[in-house]
DNA sequence: GATAAATAGTTTTTT
DNA sequence: ACTATTTATC
């Protein structure tokens, strides 16, 4: 989001009357011009009939790579180029706000000016831009908060405290879960319990929960995520004159990664696009609104036009309400829809591409769709087995560096991974070998405990009522202010109809201590003097600001300067002996210079829309394109995203698969999902990897290769370390049924555990790094024998001799875990004291 | 009310 | 293994 949500005139104020919407009969309006448009230059047929449709509704089933970007912002572009649309009229959804920072720059990057006034952004941030300005018809101060998933689990964990809710098993994460899935069904707690089992206690306990939740978050005025959405469509079905403001103004809707909407999104997106009655029409033409050139000849306003962009192989959100169904049942929600079919790919090698289209192929209940290149096989997919998660990284880091000396920058190059957890060990190995990285995702700046509390402040500067914000800040820093005090403050506020903000200013009738009584008024004082700040110098007599900005308010960071200074947060942290309370300080520095920037680039953004800014930034938007860094991200993040390099780790069974898909329905299939967009987001190289066994809860679990591996065709990976015949529980299953048999590709033992490393439980052997990618096979064929290592059931105990394959004779100190995770503590003669995995060393007893 | 020690829960993905 | 939260003690 890079435009203030303030900067431009409402839609009912617009004053744009010409309104170059119309089409004729065949949706064209005169074709000459846009045959010869520079904005159809090298484009595919496909392509172009997507930039120059025009028509009520427009489905574009993209293929991974298939320059759906570009077809959407042409698209846009062309729709104003050829005047069937203003910018105003233009609505375009994005999933992050970096695409949509991109799309804006590149249709500015064709047209120069006249791309302000779009609106290019997610959901999320339409949504708020719809609500803070129509907050007051659905009860809602317009500075109302926005609640993340740790506000809601805080709020969450209060209720079930108060109800006792945890005997019913009910834990914060349980019942928000539950709570967003049913708002993204559009569900509220009455249309909930109107249908629950009401004989069932569990179910009574919910709906009290959500009862309660929903109510909090109202006292508060505070919207979760989910409500955005939600609340929008709300506010649209029961102010259809509102809705109708809408829908005259949006006269084209675009809404990119379509199967990934839920249902909330895709009501959202249907009433955006109805058709304005007649009566309305009038109504508001009575009242005013120009609307006289877009009604058709029964005096209604036709329905947006909707382009809507998708594929449902890349469909990876169900868990979040994602319903592909609103991509398969377009053509029957939009009657006449076109369809148009991109399939031909542009970014990825075709042996890649065979890849993804085998692995996809295996989804039953979808519509076939052949990706294809004409760029040329391209070099194989290299394959890895490591013997740990630490092996696995080395290896990562090994070949990034071999790519980086072969001329591939780093920032070409990225690191995916299904779960946040395994950034641990690459890390650990990317700092060693002095790689530059970056995280993207994962723990955000914006949740550290010391930005939330800053931002907490501003919070209960915006928006007064919200008791979550002023809760938090109580005693932060620390002021003498316990939680006896904070619950009595909650239940003074309850019982006398105050806001928890009026009852911090009338403290002093509690009858507490004075030292306690006067550090909650000093508090409220600071608040009050801060929210002063922010009351706007010139405004009309009824009270509007000028010129719709806060002309002589102070900016953002004046007021958070201030906070800080004035609460102490900042000189706490800088006076403290706490080393990690330094880097503390150095982050909410890090926040006021963000602050300073938003101000610079939003002179007239207030600080609202910065902290709604904070709200909704997604993992993908803090990703710097310029930085020279490997990327690494989950799956999920990835998404979107394409690098020359790829490395797909963790390519095993309950990670890729994870563990928890298997019990939900559709589970693997969207696993699947997940594991073809990764591998449809390399360019030129593929690199998948696998860890024998992985260090999971403290311990080492061991790991089967994925299903998923079994699904390419062989020919299309060239194993460096093959997955090969060893087999987990001394059984004849083939670990992986692609692997290379021939070249003597064996077990893993004897190739894995060659010079031991710091993990204790021997290092990968070294011989494969460092060299050119694309040698002969033959160079690991010829150092790994046949055998398989397992070694069963063998038993050790204390005091047996036993001789290791690269560590020699040594004697057994202890043996520790159960089954295939026990461990032989050994001293060696000469090699000094490993711990070793009995199942897999390559050890015998002696 | 603040510190230290013990214990529970965590790791699926995210706007 | 690690962290966050709860509990014991001062």
């Amino acid at each position: 989001m890079t435009t203030p949500l303030n900067a431009e005139s409402a839609p009912a104020t617009s004053n744009r009357s010409a309104t170059p919407i119309i089409l004729d009969s065949n949706g064209y309006a005169g074709t000459g011009e846009r045959e010869q448009s520079p904005l159809l230059d090298g484009l595919n047929p496909q392509q172009k009939e997507a930039v120059k449709y025009r028509g009520q509704a427009l489905l574009i089933i993209a293929g991974a790579g298939s320059g759906k970007t570009s077809v959407l912002t042409r698209r846009v572009a062309s729709l104003l180029e050829t005047r069937d649309a203003w910018p105003s009229q233009i609505l375009a959804i994005t999933f992050t706000n970096k695409a949509a920072a991109e799309m804006r720059e590149r249709v500015h990057a064709i047209l120069g000016q006249g791309s302000d006034g779009m609106w290019i952004s997610t959901f999320h941030s339409s949504c708020v831009r719809i609500l803070r300005r129509e907050a007051e018809k659905i009860g809602l101060s317009s500075t109302f908060s926005i609640y993340d998933s740790a506000d809601t689990k805080v709020t969450l964990k209060r209720i079930i405290k108060g109800l006792d809710a945890d005997t019913y098993g009910f834990t914060p994460g349980s019942a928000g879960a539950k709570i967003s899935k049913l708002k993204n069904e559009l569900a509220d707690a009455d249309s909930y319990a109107r249908n629950a089992n009401m004989s069932d206690p569990q179910e009574v306990m919910f709906v009290e929960i959500f009862r309660q939740y929903s109510a909090r978050l109202r006292a508060a005025s505070a919207l979760d995520f989910d409500d955005l959405i939600g609340e929008t469509v709300y506010l649209f079905r029961a102010f259809p004159k509102v809705a109708a403001l809408y829908r005259r103004r949006f006269r084209h809707l675009l809404v990119d990664e379509y199967q990934d909407t839920n249902h909330a999104q895709y009501a959202l997106v249907h009433e955006l696009t109805r058709p304005v009655t007649a009566e309305l029409a009038q109504e508001m033409e009575d009242d005013g609104v120009h609307v006289r050139n877009l009604r058709d000849a029964t005096g209604a306003i036709p329905g947006a036009s909707l382009t809507v962009v998708g594929d449902s192989d890349q469909s990876i959100y169900a868990f979040r309400g994602a319903d592909t169904r609103n991509i398969s049942g377009f053509e029957r929600d939009y009657p006449g829809a076109k369809v148009i079919l991109l399939e031909q790919n542009y970014r990825s090698t075709q042996n890649i591409l065979s890849a993804a289209n085998a692995v996809i192929g295996h989804n039953f209940d979808r519509t076939d769709k052949k990706l294809w290149s004409a760029g040329g096989d391209g070099e194989k997919i290299v394959g890895f087995t490591a013997y740990s998660g630490h092996d696995e990284a080395q290896f990562v880091s090994d070949e990034i560096q071999v790519l980086h000396a072969a001329g591939m920058a780093y920032r070409d190059m990225a690191v995916f991974y299904r779960t946040n957890a395994q950034t641990r060990a690459l890390e650990e190995i990317l700092v060693r070998s002095a790689t530059p990285y970056r995280v993207v995702g994962g723990t955000k700046f914006y949740e550290r405990a010391e930005i939330k509390d800053a931002l907490a402040y501003l919070i209960a500067v915006a928006n007064p009522v919200d008791e979550l914000a002023l809760r938090r800040i109580l005693n932060t820093p620390k002021r003498g202010i316990g939680p006896a005090t904070e619950t009595g403050l909650s239940s003074f506020a309850d019982d006398n109809e105050l806001t928890f903000r009026q009852a911090m200013r009338n403290s002093a009738a509690l009858g507490l201590g004075p030292k306690v009584t006067g550090a909650i008024l000093k508090l409220a004082e600071l608040l009050d003097a801060a929210a002063l700040m922010l009351v706007p110098t010139s405004v009309t007599d009824d009270g509007v600001p000028v010129g719709g900005s806060n002309d002589g308010a102070a900016n953002v960071s004046e007021v958070l300067e201030f906070l800080l200074s004035g609460s102490g947060l900042l000189a706490v942290l800088r006076n403290s002996r706490d080393p990690q309370d330094e880097v503390r300080a150095e982050n909410i520095e890090e926040l006021v210079a963000q602050t300073k920037d938003f101000n610079k680039e939003n002179p007239d953004g207030g600080l609202v829309d910065f902290l709604t800014q904070v709200s909704l930034v997604a993992a993908a938007d803090d990703l710097d394109d310029a930085s020279g860094t490997v990327s690494l991200m989950t799956l999920h993040t990835a998404k979107g995203l394409e690098y020359e390099a790829v490395f797909l780790t963790g390519v095993e069974e309950g990670l890729l698969p994870h563990q928890m898909s298997a019990n939900e329905p559709g589970g693997p299939a969207e696993e699947r999902r997940l594991f073809y967009v990764g591998i449809t987001r390399a360019r030129k190289r593929l690199y998948l990897s696998l860890a024998m066994t992985r260090a999971q809860f403290g311990d080492i679990n061991v790991a089967m290769p994925s299903r998923y591996l079994q699904e390419i065709p062989a020919d299309l990976i060239d194993w460096k370390q093959s997955p090969g015949m060893a087999n987990s529980r001394g059984g004849t299953q083939p670990r992986a049924l692609n692997a290379r048999r021939d070249g003597g590709f064996g077990g893993f033992g004897n190739s894995l555990s060659g010079s031991g490393s710091s993990d204790g439980f021997g290092g990968r052997s070294r011989q494969q790094t460092g060299l050119p990618p694309g040698k002969p096979k033959t160079e690991w064929a010829n150092k790994i024998t046949g055998t398989v290592r397992d070694n069963g059931s063998l038993e050790l105990t204390a005091g047996d001799r036993i001789r290791h394959h690269d560590f020699g004779e040594g004697r057994v100190n202890q043996v520790t875990g159960e089954g295939t995770k026990r461990i032989a503590h050994v001293q060696f003669d000469t090699a000094g004291a490993k711990k070793l995995l009995i199942k897999i060393a390559p050890i015998e007893k002696i």
